[in-house]
DNA sequence: TACTTCACATTTT
DNA sequence: AAAATGTGAAGTA
C-alpha cells in the first residue's frame, strides 16, 4: 500500500469504547475499534475538502446510530483498495442487510455469487472467504460485518474485546435477547434463541 | 448425538 | 512466496 490518497482520520467515542475513522474525498475509507490503528497524525485535516466533510458526517451518523436514532447510513463507502470478491461482498452486505437483521456467512456467500461449487457435490465453504473479509472488513460497522453470523452458534468478531463488540450491538439491534447473564464462556456456545436467519 | 477432520479463496506479513 | 483466517459440511466414534 504505498502512498494512498489523503486520508484524514477522526475519533469517535461509542458505548463499546473509542472508534477511529477514515475518510478520503470518495468517502469512508476504514473504519477501526480503538483510538488510532497505526501512526495517523491527522495534522489538521484541510477544511473545506470533501474528505473533511465526509469525515464529519460519518462521525454524526455513528454517533446517531450507537445513540439509537439512525438504522441507517448514508455517507458513501470507498472501497477502492478492495479487490474481486472483497468489493462484492462488503457491497452485497451493506445493501443486503439491514437495522436489525442477521445473515450467516453461507448465506453471504451464496448472496454475493461466491457459491461457485464445483458440479460433482463439492462442498465449497466460499463461508470462509467471506470470514476472511469480514476479519479485515475496512469499514466496519457501517458495513454491518457484525450482523454477520455463523451458521451454528453466533460466530466470531475481531472487534474490540472480540465477541464482547459483537454481541453488544447485536443486543443493540435487538437480533439478539438480551441475555441476562452473560459469560465469556457462555457466548461461545450461545444460541440466539429464534434469531436464527432463514 | 457429539466431536474431529477436510476443503478452498483471498488477504496480509 | 508462504501462512493464517470471525466457517461449513461430512464422516466417524
Amino acid at each position: 500500500m504505498g502512498a494512498v490518497t489523503e486520508l484524514v482520520w477522526g475519533c469517535l467515542d461509542t458505548p463499546v469504547g473509542q472508534v477511529s475513522v477514515a475518510c478520503t474525498d470518495a468517502g469512508v475509507a476504514r473504519v477501526a475499534y480503538g483510538p488510532l490503528p497505526g501512526a495517523a497524525p491527522a495534522p489538521a485535516p484541510i477544511p473545506g475538502t470533501q474528505a473533511a466533510v465526509l469525515l464529519e458526517a460519518a462521525v454524526t451518523e455513528l454517533g446517531e446510530y450507537f445513540a439509537g436514532h439512525r438504522k441507517a447510513f448514508t455517507i458513501p463507502v470507498d472501497l477502492g483498495r478492495a479487490h474481486g470478491s472483497r468489493r462484492t461482498v462488503l457491497s452485497v452486505l451493506h445493501d443486503s442487510v439491514p437495522f436489525g437483521r442477521t445473515i450467516t456467512y453461507g448465506g453471504l456467500a451464496a448472496r454475493a455469487g461466491l457459491d461457485a461449487a464445483g458440479p460433482g457435490g463439492a462442498a465449497m465453504p466460499p463461508a470462509r472467504v467471506v470470514g476472511q473479509i469480514m476479519a479485515s472488513n475496512p469499514v466496519a460497522i457501517i458495513v454491518p460485518c457484525h450482523r454477520v453470523v455463523a451458521g451454528t452458534g453466533l460466530g466470531g468478531y475481531s472487534g474490540g474485546t472480540g465477541t464482547d463488540v459483537k454481541h453488544w450491538l447485536l443486543v443493540f439491534e435487538g437480533a439478539l435477547p438480551a441475555t441476562l447473564d452473560w459469560d465469556s464462556a457462555a457466548l461461545r456456545r450461545a444460541q440466539p434463541a429464534g434469531a436464527r436467519p432463514a
